[in-house]
DNA sequence: GATTTATTGCGTCTGAGGGACACAGTAAGT
DNA sequence: ACTTACTGTGTCCCTCAGACGCAATAAATC
């Protein structure tokens, strides 16, 4: 019951591709010594270079090629370290979210509560294009299920099931996730992609009087409230519900 | 002030690219009679051949060139009728979210509030690819709005700004979208995903106990439960500041 | 009705990106 | 020393999005 050879699999070449090849380089361990040459890199180095390209040019910047030139090789050089694309994907976000924060259990549950979700914006700030891997349908790995660890201990005093945390935890990253792609999007080209939008809908106006209403009113706050907003909600309702059943 | 005529537009094709040509698409009106020989197909006609496309075998086989073999045609063809893929997705998505439900406003916030999201799901249930879509950075089309209006109307009496009552529906558009993604993804084939983990998860269960334990505790509950739970949450906390703020 | 001209249909080309494959070089075991 | 597994990488191939240009067409004008 080996996570190793697939049927189909090529040969004895990189750790092979497919779920268990995921799995198995997330949670890779020291390699076990092999007999040819010394590699030139490593599985660390590749997604290093990835991760700087992504970091100085936007995730789309991030291509077998690129990250190639980075390391002063060649594209198919690649393909020893990483099976491809989407493991390198996968890589990147476990790499890129850092390590969790500390636990930070017992006292009060709603601020720890509120740290956690504040820990994973600024984590997610400076990351943005994390934000776009990990909103894909991915594997978790060693760090993110860090992440959900240190969240649950948040939790850990509460009467919710372990479902409910779960969700509860979900519901804050999707926010705080969607409140980063608000945020970074400011700063790009792509903001004027509303500013095209403002016209029509002053044109049209008529036909959603509350919506044009809601983005007048929306003006002075800005993004943090937003954000604030969202993860009081959502800490606020899980209390009422814990209240509830107590 | 038209929305026409870029600077470097290359002519006199479609619509222009760049973001107003996007925003022009989407809020088309009927064609103002133009000269030459009559189009063989329509803006909705490729619309709808995609919708198709998607429907039948994902996002990802919608590409220029199936869209086009679809309709009969060569891939050229469609950049007639359409600037090109962005452009695509974006009518790809308003049309995709079907019509907005009716507005109930008055009665119960909360019931109207819980229904429209709940309409959401079921929308969104039946195009998961739309999902896709809606989280990528995009303009809203005319359906994309009407949908907030109709979430808008339900909120009319709350004493929340406007800034706020929009965030409260997207934190709720978040939670639903992030469910159908589970929900959709378990009929596919990457299901067996989570499954490559679960091993390894046992394997190191001492480093994530509190996941480990909340996984184990949540066999039971369906996923919509998961939906519901983040739904009433969300309700609650907005329904808790309603309450302190009169 | 003849002519002008905007507009459509679409074939051809380019360039980017992911990946398969084969082969040569190399170093660890035997 | 010799075998053998493993690395480095050049060469192809496929899929997609898109630019460009040209011939056919039909509405508008004379």
């Amino acid at each position: 019951m080996s996570a190793q050879a697939r049927g189909t699999a090529p040969g004895p070449d990189a750790p092979s591709s497919g779920p268990d090849g995921v799995v198995a380089l997330l949670w890779r361990g020291p390699a076990p010594a092999r007999r040819g040459p010394k590699p030139r890199f490593s599985v660390d180095a590749v997604v290093a270079a990835a991760t700087e390209i992504a970091d100085e040019h936007g995730l789309d910047a991030v291509t077998m090629q690129s990250v190639a030139a980075r390391l002063g090789t060649t594209k198919m050089a690649l393909y020893r370290y990483v099976p491809g694309r989407v493991e390198l994907d996968a890589l990147l976000l476990d790499t890129a979210l850092g390590a969790a924060p500390p636990v930070t259990a017992g006292a009060d549950w709603r601020a720890a509560l509120t740290g956690w979700a504040g820990s994973v914006h600024a984590r997610a700030l400076e990351r943005p294009w994390a934000v776009e891997l990990a909103q894909r349908p991915h594997v978790p790995g060693p760090v993110e299920l860090a992440w959900y660890e240190a969240g649950l201990a948040a939790l850990t005093d509460l009467p919710l099931s372990g479902a409910e945390k779960l969700d509860t935890l979900a519901l804050l990253v999707g926010h705080v996730m969607a409140n980063v792609r608000q945020q970074s999007r400011g700063a790009s080209p792509e903001s004027d992609l509303a500013a095209g939008l403002a016209p029509v809908l002053a044109e049209h106006s008529h036909d959603y009087p509350r919506t044009v209403a809601a983005f007048a009113d929306a003006e002075p706050g800005g993004r943090d409230d937003a954000l604030r907003f969202g993860i009081e909600r959502v800490v606020a309702g899980v209390a009422a519900l814990a209240a509830a059943r107590r």
